[in-house]
DNA sequence: CGCCATGTTGATTTCTATCAAATTGAGTGG
DNA sequence: CCACTCAATTTGATAGAAATCAACATGGCG
């Protein structure tokens, strides 16, 4: 539990009653963590793994949130329900907490509220970043920043091998990550690969003129 | 004071403690409250009057995250520096703490970080609503989404007056917002007045079929 | 009364979506 | 091990929604 970056708010012994209340759940590909609209009753922070969380129209639009990668927790909100679905893009590893247990340990240490508040914070900062991304970049220019945020994200995870940029998840995530359809993401991606921009590698790309993708990005 | 909904977290004697670290500022029209980047010094709550809140781009690009009416709090994320800026779009006024006393008053006070954070997550969930609208939504789906957002907004404060929804903010800042230009916003509300939609009044617009506007609203 | 910012309207362009095939490739079973 | 299958991706042709470019109108205010 000790890696838990929310932790540091708490001592030993505190350390130990929140590990009282913990679980490790699996999720194998593509299965639903939680749905939108579905009562929260858990609390999780992401071990290994990757999942997409989505919020999607009647219609069948999507628009895909964020991508929760290890480390992240989701559901620190404590709101009655979820407000976007949560699915494994690869096997899912997540240490969960049940939320009614959670919140009552919350409620005796105001340290904890006050990380999980730095947290939605920082979460907060992230989405108007991508609402900027959303209103106002040009397809290329919303690429190169997805490209870039990956490269930062999977950086500050233990073992990932430096140069190489994971995506574990489909064009169509992209896609609906960056507002625009499976055709054009692809496009975007395999001109920059023929412009000698970057490399498709399996499982990822990797960047050959970091230059460009600096001088694009939000 | 005892209107400040987050003062709900509060009993009396600490409600006149935080009357002791507040004073009201007054904006006039396009003033800017405090500037992205700039060291977050204070934490503001609105009192009167509409600000905009807007992230730039280098090149000029603007998007405009949102809008803070009255009741609304600025810089409750207790981050060092502001993430965005905010501008009066008519003359505010605005019940102002100096950081360092907010936060050290917080800090005593549990239930009001609790507040902060419940907050926080409130505005976590309207900001992935308007990814939704911003990546997936058409032109006139956009505009029929901020209408009835505003409606519902105003309508929560007490003074309005039902059924006109007050537009104070210029049509350029409409566009920023919803990720559009000032043409496009122009021509969409005026095909709505021509089909009977609305009607295009002094400070704002009035829903004729308020249905049109549940149907196509996110 | 006229000025200047703001908003509206029109013509045209452009970027991205849509429609439509190929191509690739991972997983399956013979 | 290899052919087969089906989903994911790529590529091409075309359409379309909104942006851009360009006037023109409006209206608040000195």
């Amino acid at each position: 539990m000790r890696h838990l970056s929310i932790c540091q708010a708490l001592d030993a012994e505190e350390l130990t009653q929140l590990e009282d209340i913990a679980s490790d759940s699996v999720f194998d590909e593509r299965v639903v963590l939680f749905h939108e609209e579905d009562e929260a009753s858990s609390v999780f922070n992401l071990t290994a793994g990757v999942a997409r969380l989505i919020r999607s129209l009647p219609d069948g639009r999507r628009q895909v949130t964020g991508f929760a990668l290890p480390g992240d927790f989701l559901g620190l909100s404590l709101e009655k329900t979820w407000r976007y679905s949560a699915e494994a893009v690869t096997p899912v590893v997540a240490c969960r907490f049940r939320r009614s247990v959670f919140e009552a340990f919350a409620d005796k240490n105001p340290q904890l509220i006050k990380k999980m508040h730095e947290f939605a914070s920082h979460d907060l900062n992230m989405a108007q970043d991508h609402m900027v991304l959303l209103g106002r970049l040009t397809a290329e220019e919303k690429l190169a920043s997805f490209l870039v945020e990956m490269k930062k994200r999977w950086s500050r995870i233990a073992g990932h091998e430096p140069g190489l940029i994971r995506l574990p998840m489909g064009r169509q995530d992209i896609a609906d990550y960056l507002g625009l359809t499976i055709e054009t993401v692809s496009r975007v991606i395999n001109q920059m690969q023929r412009d000698r921009k970057l490399v498709i590698v399996p499982d990822g790309i990797r960047f050959v003129d970091q230059n460009y993708f600096d001088a694009l990005a939000l």
